[in-house]
DNA sequence: TTGACTTGTGTCATCGATGACATCGAGTGG
DNA sequence: CCACTCGATGTCATCGATGACACAAGTCAA
């Protein structure tokens, strides 16, 4: 019953070598010396004598017998199996997670640590089954990845093994987490909004009460206070965070009389919606207003005419600096990624210039 | 030096427990039996008799010890890890790639298979020390993951492992492939287009020499010559794969003498072009002009005004047929998963109907 | 009554790598 | 000249789970 991976006739096919992988054994029979020796040589082991001449020939052995460690022998050994567990709940109904994957799978191999991938779906239960293939698996830690930046619970069964949330966040502060700073973010909008010269800036928000509201909005609201403009509260409109809903909010905002010369969109779909409405309106952007989107989903932002100027999420960094954390947790030896792990890590959200920013019409 | 996962003081804060995760030894000395019964029980081993009390006993008690075998163990004794390792060239740079390994994940899953994640990135050297990783975890295969469709070399060493390529085919003709099925893709959207009545029909294609525009090409002329339309190979133009390219080729296509009333597009990205140029023309979709796109990129179909009739890539079932090619090759006790493994299989796209498709004007 | 069987369970070796400790020969100082 | 150190390498147990096989106690037929 399914000793043998690869059936015989189709391994010949696609050209499986049928005989087992070498072991440390085999390296030692072949080089002449026990296979601790081998460990202490392969391994550099420190403390540990080795004859120069000896050294060389255990090396060339195993470089030509292809020699490999076996993972899982040492992971048993070493209680450690250098892999760390990716736990997301969304993982495809935003383009977003790529990156956030690439940050962490190419942190992680940096450390020679592997990702094992994970989708839950938002299912509870389901994530019960999967933490538990997760923990059989021995990993080191875990990534518990939302797909959009929100405040979760960790799952008791997460408790047995170092955790970092990621674009999530816990109201235990115990927990460390990587997010976006959203109030940056916002304030960086608005204040390349502010830097062109605009002072009647609207904000299309969105309606669901998730941190990035929030936080935009608190954005927002710091770079007009900065700018010593008063807060009009006319000009923020919220709908759905889609298209359309940007579409209905724009058209609101840019009817009114008194229109504002820019728009700060909640994100990058949003904005997509106000660019019809101005399209419609006959209102030609940057020329006579100005728009600046949130979350850079380059389908969209490069996508759209004139390109969308946004701020992006760090999804890269967020991916990577996830894994430091974990790292930290976890202590490996190697501990040189840039700044030491803080429990709950902000991380700022850059501006993408592209062309839909310019000065005011009629200054 | 790590051999303590967890800092103490850190695993208090978190909670963590300390105590070693506990064994299938630890089990059978609470249950009063011996290691041995403790796996025949769990594993419910055939042919082995246990007294129902004693099953009753020790299943009890892993169940109060929350006793989880563990997986490198297991592996390493029966020499396979039910991991396998998904390698993809550029993880992050499509969307797409998300619903891909969401079908791999779930259908791995299934099998109790998890995937270990990896990005080459392109890079060659970095895909030979990637994989040497992956090799050395001991998976039991390997799916190698193309961003888009399209003809690659199967690497070196993966020839030591099962290997089944993703949105990739190769040119020897005994490598597993799952990809999908261009031609029959394009027949679906001209079909829809002639269904509504059109004849004169546009087809925007891209420059790339990659199976999408051969395939998309192919399945063009195939549903015309079904239809008893001539060819006019006015009628194709060709343009790089992005909103602009869309946009400058649907300029051409439309400003013609006897314009075409309806446009496939090779991907969203042009149909989005397509838009602008119609937009731009006063022409209105689709009373105007009707339009077809490829890939449903949601961000675009969705966020389109009227949404964009499109041909869907089906990500994920591709996901999810390449593991069942896995399985077969690896030969897993359960290959109930649908129809059996074909050396290179193509799946279809189906047709995602929006708002861009109506009948062609003045009829 | 005894050998053949059944039933239920335990013993032991194994998978591959590794660390603690043992060993062994060659120097070295007293 | 001998106890001792040091350099270089080997022995053995171990990590947790599992399969082949052994074994003890009971059942049954001759």
């Amino acid at each position: 019953m399914g000793r043998t991976l690869i059936p015989h006739s189709l391994a010949k096919t696609i050209g499986h070598d049928m005989g087992r992988r070498i072991g440390i054994k085999d390296v030692a029979a072949a080089a002449g010396v026990s296979a601790t020796t081998v460990s202490h040589i392969l391994n550099e082991v420190e403390g540990k004598r080795v004859n120069p001449e000896t050294r060389q020939r255990v090396l060339e052995t195993a470089r030509q017998l292809g020699y490999a460690p076996n993972g899982l022998a040492r992971g048993l050994r070493l209680r450690r199996s250098n892999t760390i567990g990716f736990v997301s709940d969304q993982i495809a109904t935003t383009p977003h997670a790529g990156r956030i994957i690439l940050g962490a799978q190419e942190e992680a191999a940096k450390h020679g640590l592997l990702l094992l991938m994970l989708n839950t779906g938002g299912d509870p239960e389901l994530e019960r089954k999967e933490i538990d293939l997760l923990l059989q698996r021995q990993v080191d830690g875990v990534l518990y990845a939302s797909m959009y930046h929100r405040v979760v619970e960790v799952p008791e069964r997460l408790r047995s093994v170092p955790t970092v949330l990621l674009d999530a966040r816990s109201d235990d502060p115990g927990v460390p987490s990587v997010v976006p700073d959203e109030v940056l973010g916002g304030e960086t909008a608005v204040r390349e909004l502010v830097r062109h010269g605009h002072r009647r800036i609207g904000f299309i928000t969105n309606v669901d009460d998730i941190p990035a509201t929030h936080g935009r909005l608190e954005g927002y609201r710091r770079a007009l206070a900065e700018a010593g403009v008063a807060e009009d509260p006319r000009l923020v409109v919220a709908d759905v965070s889609e298209a359309v809903g940007g579409y209905r909010a724009a058209l609101r905002l840019l009817q009114a009389e008194e229109r504002p010369t820019a728009l700060f969109c909640f994100n990058d779909r949003m904005a997509m919606g106000v660019y019809r409405a101005a399209a419609e309106l006959g209102l030609s952007i940057p020329a006579d207003l100005s728009v600046i989107g949130f979350d850079d989903q380059e389908l969209i932002s490069d996508g759209l005419f004139p390109g969308l100027t946004t701020v992006a999420l760090p999804h890269y960094e967020m991916g990577a600096r996830a894994v430091v954390q974990l790292l930290a947790l976890t202590g490996t030896p190697d501990q040189e990624s840039g700044p030491g792990a803080q429990a709950q890590e902000m991380l700022p959200c850059p501006l993408v210039v592209r062309a839909s920013v310019a000065s005011p019409p009629r200054l």
